[in-house]
DNA sequence: TATGAATGAGAGTTCATTCAT
DNA sequence: TATGAATGAACTCTCATTCAT
């Protein structure tokens, strides 16, 4: 039977291609939903696009709802990968200052994986059910910033450093948020507004300086 | 007898009739909108909860877009009210700190008209077509906000009022806002957050005080 | 009192104001059949354009296939006349050759009256209901055509003058149609088609010449 | 077992669900057109009587008129085969007679496939868009008929056959459908008129015989 | 396990007709 | 009698989901 030697390489192992097809199904959801926004991604389009038939899709994910999620979930790993490196670390060598211009950084960074998919899961996906996952990376960060913040205690005039930690978190994101949905791109460069926002958070956190 | 005429002042039950409707409409539009979120509103489900029959909805409005396009108006014509009449004034006598007060204030009572229609309003509302209206107002504010700023030229630190107005502005709406969607009420009342909103602002926009 | 002599004129008496209000509505409903078809005419679109409510239509006419009725009756009864006037006439002093001309100019003035409107009444009316006067048309021009043919009987070749009398008269309608609809309207005109279709019917009708 | 797959050969399943189901919707069409003419043909009576869920209909037919236009093609297809049958073989050994007898059998043939639909074809769908197709079988046979007349040129007194030849097609197709529509069937037999409209084509053609 | 044909609830929308004024 | 706001059945079409193969 020389048959048997033609017989094409056995696929790859289960696992392996399964997470392949779930790799194509999330790539393609996160594409549909940038081009054609969330209230006209279909299930349907998505199979289509990941080259998976839509019977395929349903094997992995119940429902419409579980691929957003399972998206965002993805995204929002990415994001707290940058944020953790950035900002999660133990260091108290690093000025106030310091810390402001990295905590802008990483969320600019965040910002910049994937501007368009950020824009639509931040602003078009229903924040119902499981899909608020988004909000939690917020508190997460949040955290973070507050620990740091705790270990420069004394250069914070600030009292209550949680609330410190949420303005800051909040107003980053906002502020970056809104300028990169400038429609006007050649009014402000995102550098500009990192100053500007650096500017502002110092300005708020630190003790006016009483040194003369 | 002429008198009745003068009596009973023709109500123009036609007019009337039709003003209802409409109102009833817009008022069920915005209670499915925050009851199920903008993707599970249907005309069906408003003309329902309005107590009127699909065709009526349709006599009014040509389609489900300008039903939100109306009710967008609305609420944007209220805030706007809101927002000339306590930051739209050109008064100078008013110190910055107060304006700060004042502004800050006036973006609390905006989204204190209708918290939870302004929360779908701003997030769930896709940002195309005919329904960007809300960003409007977020340009409009700023160019009052800049108008005041440059009146207090002399007190302000920051160089380009542009980009100050539109710092200020985009961190009080996502302060205010983030803290409204607070699942935790109890922690920060929107007091304390008027307070610290001021408190950022006033050091990002005061110049030092040199005065010793 | 001075105001009754500013009262106006009393209105038409009640008869002639409904006629008005008739004509206006058949008017209107020919109109919009011919600019939207049969398919995207409506009975709202037919009293806005005769300037007439749409409860004064439901007035006059029961049902919207009622209003199509009697516009057909009315084009109708305007072919009709034409077609009396012309080959209804008992005149014996006429050739053949000249009755068969006379038949197809009235056709061509019935097509003439209002071609558009012909045409929808003719292709776009479902043929059941109330409906199918049109047709009623033909029956009867059909029995003027052999009353006339029977005149001339000794010199038509035909056997059967009720057969000859329905091929003369689908003929030349169909003929006179279709050169109407033709449309590349520069290849043959009207009048063309006239002779052409003239002696098409004497070639078929009349004895051949054995005269020599 | 290799034997099996030959003895069974494959149904290909799917793709024969697929035929399957569009056949039944085409057959679905034509039997609604006949029934409730165009106006009250809807998609869902046509899914009804499918047997076939909506949702299936647009799989294969994005809108309605897809679904007429099909059903014109499929129609137009079994008529030109059958027109390219009879009329459209270059031979020359056949009479004029005999052309003209072929001719009027081709189209009595045609509205014989299924004469209530060809009727409801011609006169109730809306010629526009994709819809005028049944008018182009009108214009290719047209053309056959003018070059089968050119070929025997000499036999006809016609000076125009371009003419002649639309004269032929609309006449005959004029007849044909006014006869079946009689509604009194017994008065004329196909047959009588298909002498009877041969008669009259021929005498229309053919150059008088001058052969004594 | 993969496929894709099939499903059908429900969406947006139209329009002939009714009826309170 | 005239008005036009209101009605709702019926229409076209979409899409998340199921299931036979």
């Amino acid at each position: 039977m020389p048959l048997r030697q033609v017989i094409k390489p056995r696929k790859l192992p289960r696992q392996d291609r399964s997470r392949e097809t779930v790799d194509a199904l999330l790539e393609a959801t996160s594409q549909v939903l940038v081009a054609e926004g969330y209230d006209h991604t279909s299930t349907n389009k998505i199979a289509l696009k990941a080259g998976v038939s839509i019977g395929s899709l349903y094997q992995y994910f119940p429902n419409k709802e579980s691929l957003v999620a399972a998206l965002i979930e993805r995204h929002y790993l990415e994001m707290a990968a940058i944020c953790k490196e950035s900002i999660g670390k133990d260091v108290q060598q690093v000025t106030l200052q310091q810390l402001i211009r990295d905590t802008i950084r990483a969320m600019v960074a965040i910002h910049a994986v994937n501007p368009k998919l950020h824009a639509v899961l931040q602003e078009q996906i229903p924040k119902v059910g499981k899909l608020k996952n988004l909000m939690e990376l917020h508190l997460e960060t949040r955290e973070m910033v507050r620990r740091q913040l705790e270990m420069r205690r004394d250069d914070i005039r600030v009292q209550d450093l949680a609330i410190a930690a949420f303005v800051v978190v909040e107003t980053v994101d906002s502020l970056i948020h809104a300028t990169l949905l400038q429609e006007d791109p050649t009014h402000w460069t995102p550098e500009k507004i990192v100053d500007e926002i650096a500017d502002l958070l110092l300005a708020y956190l630190s003790r006016p300086d009483t040194s003369h």
